[in-house]
DNA sequence: CAGTTTCGTTAACGCCGTTAACCGTAAACG
DNA sequence: CGTTTACGGTTAACGGCGTTAACGAAACTG
């Protein structure tokens, strides 16, 4: 990891320690219901607004840094309870992956939608390039390249996908682990955009509310979702297990 | 529809008149990349912002309204586009409308995520009424319901449906024409939330910009979305000519 | 005509993002 | 070591926002 050089002098510990307390502070100002901005998170840390301006070029870029913090942090979460299941049992760690995934999503409203609902416009390269580091989209693809590596299920070749699908998968733009992925695996790159685009859908369904909310207690919509992809990755042995897996962290909220 | 009484005075005409100045105006602003606000809004009628306020509370519902008005003029856009298939073809209709809704979506992102992305809080009874009343929702269900009527796709009955869903569809909160639904027929809803559920995920997913812009551009992934609910919808003898439509509309943009 | 309701005004408050001008001090340098 | 530079903060100010209060004119109502 040792990467170029890290001069680490007194400075720059101080200016890390000061990005950390702006992510920390917006975090918690998140959580108390508050409105993210400058002035606030400002005030929180005893400096006057225009001081942040020394480690954020505006607005915008406080968001995505703290979009950033939070898709880590909560990844780190997800990827913590998963490992209650040992490595070489990576269907079981999806499930509850993919679970605390919408649970976050449930308990915490305002920061998804932070995190995934706020738009990217097109020519805005900058925000473009933070998204394909989110550190979420790294772990579900690293679990799903897990699971096709022990379950072998089917995936497009890379000829029977449309050209410009297949131009995306070998050259991704999106975040996703794939580095290590034969260019000829790389079909398994269009099961992951249409299972993330499923996990994504409802889950942002119920997070933003557009939804009854009987059905969001229940969890029954997600539930099937779920369940509509346990074959085709593979997984209708485990079918049983995996709901028991599944119903017992839906349980938790 | 002559409910109550319309005691249609100057007053009130002058009134409605102002009410339908403000959504045009609003929605001119937002078709221009401005934001939406109450003082914007007043600037461009010629009124001071603090006269808004006799017509509404304050900035979430004119946003509501907007919102409102915005879905209703949308899906009327996708009723007529779909309109070019007769009465008896609720398939092809089907299908139009949701590449419709797509390209919509995609066009006017700003629009989209104002009705459909702007998160409704659980206690905020006052919007789940106005979400409860939504033009598209009603639009798609009575397309669904049109397909059923002539397809006789299966639903799951009302005792293999979780309880709790089971209330939802007897009772739905959610834009949803259903009255003319006979209770024993009202597992259809189920399917209906599902798929709602799926296009509204990769639609959101799209129109956010969460998404290598390349597979947005394809389509390939709203198509495939789709294709998946040709078989549940007992749409598969028609798969090819439906392919077809949704290609052509697909091309569109 | 008198009284009241409706619809607009102006003034003001407290937020917000953002810029400009300024300044002490810690680091870097000859 | 002393000088210079650059960093990390300040205050003041601008324009824009939602929102409230006090007020006035015009329109309806009896």
């Amino acid at each position: 990891m040792g990467h170029l050089r890290a001069p680490v002098t007194r400075r720059e510990k101080q200016r890390e320690a000061t990005y950390d307390e702006i992510v920390a502070v917006a975090a918690q100002l998140l959580a108390e219901g508050a409105d993210l901005s400058l002035r606030a998170v400002a005030g929180r840390m005893g400096m006057t607004a225009p001081a942040l301006y020394r480690y954020v070029a505006n607005y915008q870029q406080l968001v995505d840094l703290v979009a950033f913090e939070l898709d880590k942090a909560a990844t780190a979460e997800w990827a913590t309870a998963a490992e209650r299941f040992p490595e070489d049992d990576p269907a079981a760690r999806l499930t509850v992956a993919c679970v605390r995934f919408r649970n976050w999503a449930l308990t915490k409203p305002r920061e998804f939608a932070l995190v995934f609902a706020n738009p990217i416009a097109e020519a805005d390269s900058q925000r473009r390039e933070l998204l394909t580091v989110s550190t979420s989209g790294h772990y579900f693809t690293d679990l799903l390249w897990q699971v096709w590596d022990q379950r072998r299920f089917p995936y497009p070749a890379l000829d029977e996908l449309d050209p410009v699908i297949r131009e995306a998968v070998l050259e991704p733009l999106i975040p996703a682990k794939a580095e290590h992925i034969p260019s000829e695996d790389r079909g398994l790159l269009w099961i992951y955009m249409r299972a993330w685009s499923a996990l994504y859908g409802v889950v942002t369904l119920e997070s933003t509310g557009h939804c009854d909310p009987r059905v969001i207690a229940s969890g029954q919509l997600f539930r099937a979702t779920l369940l509509d992809w346990f074959g085709p990755l593979g997984l209708s042995e485990d079918r049983e297990r995996l709901l028991a897996i599944m119903d017992e962290e839906l349980a938790l909220r």
